[in-house]
RNA sequence: GGCGGCAUAGCCAAGUGGUAAGGCAGAGGUCUGCAAAACCUCUAUCACCGGUUCAAAUCCGGUUGCCGCCUCCA
């Protein structure tokens, strides 16, 4: 079974061919970083991470590249008013942005290029431009023309004219339509600038993007991602520049997700109804938070609560509660055996099933329901007072398997396992001997060290919370 | 005004023609010193109206409501 991938170009499910094969090109737009992350930025870093994952569990080798916008108006105004410098500000938030991220699993991009660090590229990509009678220089400013690139409008569905009824030239601004967007902009007074043939200036937002793919990735790459929001302008302009540059397909299918909700409304930096990833990180488990933005498809909005994210927890815990209940139940001498091969093609039949759930464009939802379908099949395996050590460990396996492909990591064993036992033999004494108040003494001083108690027909088992 | 999306049980959410997955919460039961975990059972005809079809949550038309993009934004 091959992947089907939702196109935004084509408003349809296609199946996805690389360019090459066995490869995938990737290129997904990072963050302009003025400031940490909110968990609607997050979303795109998840979601895109899992599809690289899914990929690279099919056997593709990824090259990922997500760039950070480290020269804006936004990074220099917030530099202003720290006093750092607009390089410091800027890698400050990189690197919050990168901890943030590895926090929720995400895979380090292979490239991460940043806008500082590509003006010579950019500068090479306006030029061309220019030659091409795409662009044209306007005291200092470089302005692109979108009515010179005849696909102009065919990401987002918009004509040209109805564009350019809404649209206004704002005072100071030198386009000759209003239409036009920057390519490069002039320096004034106090701004970060590069020399270029047009003079001391900066790129604009758009061509940062079409010039960094080109460079990491080659004139047509195979996919490239970004939240809904960035449809239009951004990408619009993005393919624009690219095409009109190289004269051949910019990306051949593009993905965005839906946005982070917050009390049904989009959450922004500008609206400042935004919570931000690391807040949230603080107070609940990042895996939570990932399988929250998973239950969902990733097109579809998600809306945020703290209750939908406890219900996620609920959730998430049902699976790994199920792993560790099969941890415990190893190297246990007593108990059956029967139907070894029945239970293992079980299991082959629900890697079956996540695999026909990611295939249908990463339906994480779908996938997450065989994750619930497996665990469901190891309790019972438990509940038959079976103990098959390579059953179990099968179990282990799958489950582990399909949680890393979503990203999401079990909890490490650890520590005082000796402890634990002890305490636990203790305990078992004293409820021998119906001393029971000691033995709930233990259970609650196991419980505050995040150690959960469970008394079954086949013993005690234990837990972390 | 232009373009687009959404509406499924108390909550979340899959399902895009064949008779409503899954999870959370809740109820009852099994097990049990209690608790927990687990297992079993129970809880919807899919916003509304009309149409196409042997058959529609799924297609078409209309209505209502919500949201987004068109200006920086993942």
């Amino acid at each position: 079974m091959s992947i089907n991938i939702y196109n935004t170009l084509t408003k349809e499910k296609e199946l996805f061919k690389p360019l090459v094969d066995g490869e995938v090109k990737m290129y997904v737009c990072g963050p302009t970083v003025y400031n940490y992350i909110h968990i609607g930025n997050a979303r795109p870093a998840i979601v895109f991470d899992t599809v690289r994952r899914y990929f690279e569990y099919k056997g593709y080798h990824v090259t990922y590249v997500l760039n950070f916008t480290d020269v804006d108006d936004k990074i220099i105004n917030a530099a202003g008013k720290t006093g750092e410098n607009v390089q410091q500000l800027a890698n400050r938030f990189i690197d919050a942005y990168l901890k943030d991220v590895k926090d929720l699993g995400v895979e380090e991009a292979t490239y991460h290029p940043r806008v500082t660090e590509t003006i010579d590229d950019i500068i090479a990509f306006i030029s061309g431009l220019i030659d091409k009678g795409y662009a044209y220089a306007v005291e200092g400013d470089v302005y692109f023309k979108p009515r010179a690139f005849e696909d102009y409008g065919k990401l987002s569905d918009q004509s040209i004219d109805e564009l350019r009824a809404g649209a206004r030239i704002k005072i100071g601004e030198k386009k000759e339509d209003p239409l036009d967007f920057a390519l490069w902009k002039k320096a004034k007074d106090h701004d970060i600038a590069w020399d270029s043939p047009w003079g001391k200036g900066r790129p604009g937002w758009h061509i940062e993007c079409s010039a960094m793919a080109k460079k990491y990735l080659g004139d047509t790459i195979d996919i490239h991602a970004g939240g809904q929001d960035l449809t239009f302008p951004h990408h619009e302009n993005e393919i624009a520049q690219s095409e009109a540059l190289n004269e051949q397909p910019f990306a051949n299918y593009w993905m965005h997700n839906g946005y982070m909700n917050i009390n049904d409304e989009k959450m922004s930096k500008s609206l400042g109804n935004f919570i931000l990833a690391k807040d949230l990180i603080e107070k609940y488990d990042p895996m939570v938070l990932r399988f929250f933005m998973l239950s969902v498809h990733y097109r579809n909005p998600i809306n945020f609560t703290d209750n939908l994210l406890l219900s996620a927890k609920n959730s998430l815990e049902r699976i790994t509660t199920a792993y560790t209940n099969l941890e415990h139940r190893k190297n246990v001498s007593a108990g059956l055996g029967n139907h070894k091969d029945n239970w293992l093609s079980k299991i082959r039949q629900h890697r079956e099933a996540f695999e026909k759930a990611m295939d249908d464009d990463f339906n994480t939802a779908n996938a997450i329901t065989v994750l619930f379908d497996l665990t469901r099949d190891a309790n019972l395996y438990l509940e038959e007072n079976q103990t098959e050590n390579e059953i179990i460990q099968a179990f282990q396996d799958e489950i582990k398997t399909l949680l890393s492909v979503l990203g999401i990591k079990l909890e490490k064993e650890e520590l005082l396992d000796e402890e634990i036992d002890a305490l636990i033999a203790e305990r078992n004494k004293a409820r021998k001997e119906r001393n029971y108040g000691r033995a709930d003494e233990i259970r609650d001083l196991l419980k505050e060290k995040n150690i959960i108690l469970e008394d079954t027909n086949q013993g005690v088992r234990w837990r972390r919370g």
